[in-house]
DNA sequence: TCAATGTATTTAATAATTAAATGCTACATG
DNA sequence: CATGTAGCATTTAATTATTAAATACATTGA
């Protein structure tokens, strides 16, 4: 009918596991230590001690605190499951729009996410006001969300962005000292570009892989909170449209690959304005290849 | 101790004012059509139709509604006031970080929150999610939320993302027809540049709206949903240092004209390269002044 | 037959409830 | 008597419960 107490559950079998490492009849250290300990308020602290005194393992009268008896297994008090995975909500919910092609103007429901997701209502809430931010839902006037996202004007305006941020990577990769960990990685993946190639007829679904650890390596360059939320959410949309698109897929990776060593080229030899050109039309192409599979897709 | 009935106190007084467009006895439309009307689902029909009923307004056996008597001012029903001004939430949050320097690291209290904004507490939560998304507050492990901006570390990540972005602008904008209304703007904007440098000594202070508009419009160039979002932000945070870093605002004004007025040749040349030249100079100068305006609050 | 109503179910906004944090006061102890 | 500690009171926030509203389905009547 109210918040959960995990907090002081988790709180008291930590406690119990301190006093474990004191001899018996020790003095136990004040409420604000414990708290220190456990990592909570002295409100959570009072309530563990309250129980075990009633337990009997430990005498509370006041500041004098002690060890009566060791603490036991049965002591310990059960905690509820962590259960909700909460942490890769992000990643799961863009999985299921994606593979589902769940299509654009579609109402999202928070009671049914929540259940499909196993995740708390009012988190769900919180995590769409955060996608609404990127445009991807909306509020809908009579309740409720509607995702708004992977209609044609989305996919260009999203491939837009992803230009000017990559670009920009770029640049600074060109940029980059010698002793930057980014050029062993873009050594290493020239390498499997050219192993790639030379099996390309048998091994071209590969690709995909290649091409994220490709971009992955030069947006590492860039270090800003504001564009590493970005590049989450356009990578992921990225791969999975890829993915599916397998219209001349071996085609468009060969090609792929090829732009892909032309930007490496202009890079090794620290010609930002070549780069800038190489990745210019590789991004382009990028984005003719995700509009068509929307195209695909009937979504446009 | 339950959700608010305004909606169906706004349907009930639009249906009442549809009822006045009425002759006396005549056939009043279908629940689904009264909906369409009121713009609300047949449930608050319904719930309006019986309160219709009940003050002999019409008279309502299933199928058959007929108009009883003409509606009266006494008819109508009262509405809680709109009251909460959720609208413009993001312009004030911003306005009283910045006008009262929260410092970095305050506990925002969502409770505390409400009653100074006079805004629901599910809102504001709402609210605080979506800019965790821009990496302006973060949840607080014990519960609530942390404000985390406006660091050193935060204004230059801005900085160079406002950079990424109006750089990408600019570019645009040396590329739009010559019937784009962008252009209009900046030839205004140009002579509003000259005619305040010439008075300068008096009317300095005149120059931070100058310096909006002229962001503004070089931006307005850019349709693209994920810069909208961000360039609402970084102008309000810009704009707000700008005016309370006093020190030689003169000077600093003066020589910001003459960078505006540099890009605006460049663009007016058609000369792509140059105006990014101009206005990259025009950031990285914007930069150090947002710096050191950190540094006189103590906030590095 | 089909559009309208009647009824049931589901969903979402919001208050109520309880856990937990925070703040203040009084006290004990060196 | 200063400082840390416990006791007590207040405030805040997570989470449930409640009610408004939307939606889905069944029934009816022209």
């Amino acid at each position: 009918m109210a918040r959960s107490d995990t907090r002081y559950r988790e709180a008291y079998n930590r406690i119990l596991a301190y006093c474990e490492t004191l001899p018996l009849d020790a003095q136990i250290p004040s409420e604000t230590q414990l708290g220190d300990i456990a990592g909570v308020s002295r409100t959570v602290i009072r309530r563990c001690l309250s129980r075990l005194a009633e337990l009997g393992v430990i005498v509370w009268n006041g500041r004098d605190k002690r060890l009566l008896r060791m603490p036991r297994p049965e002591d310990r008090i059960a905690v509820p499951e962590a259960g909700s995975h909460s942490a890769d909500l992000e990643q799961r919910f863009l999985d299921w729009v994606l593979r589902f092609d769940v299509p654009a103007n579609t109402a999202l429901s928070v009671a049914e996410l929540s259940r499909t997701f196993d995740v708390p209502q009012h988190e769900l809430k919180e995590f769409l006001a955060g996608l609404s931010r990127f445009g991807l839902v909306q509020r809908r006037p009579e309740g409720g969300w509607r995702l708004l996202g992977f209609t044609k004007g989305f996919a260009i305006e999203l491939s837009d962005f992803r230009t000017i941020l990559e670009l920009h990577a770029v640049s600074q990769v060109a940029e980059a000292p010698v002793d930057h960990p980014v050029w062993a990685q873009l050594a290493k993946i020239r390498d499997d570009h050219v192993q790639l190639r030379a099996h390309m007829d048998s091994d071209f679904h590969e690709f995909s892989k290649l091409d994220e650890r490709f971009h992955q390596a030069v947006n590492s360059v860039v270090r800003n909170r504001f564009t590493v939320e970005f590049q989450k959410v356009i990578s992921l949309i990225f791969h999975y449209h890829y993915m599916w698109d397998k219209t001349e897929e071996k085609d468009r990776n060969a090609a792929a690959i090829e732009e892909h060593l032309a930007i490496i080229d202009a890079l090794e030899a620290r010609d930002a304005a070549a780069a800038r050109n190489a990745a210019q039309r590789h991004l382009r192409t990028s984005k003719t290849t995700l509009l068509s599979s929307l195209r695909q897709h009937d979504l446009g």
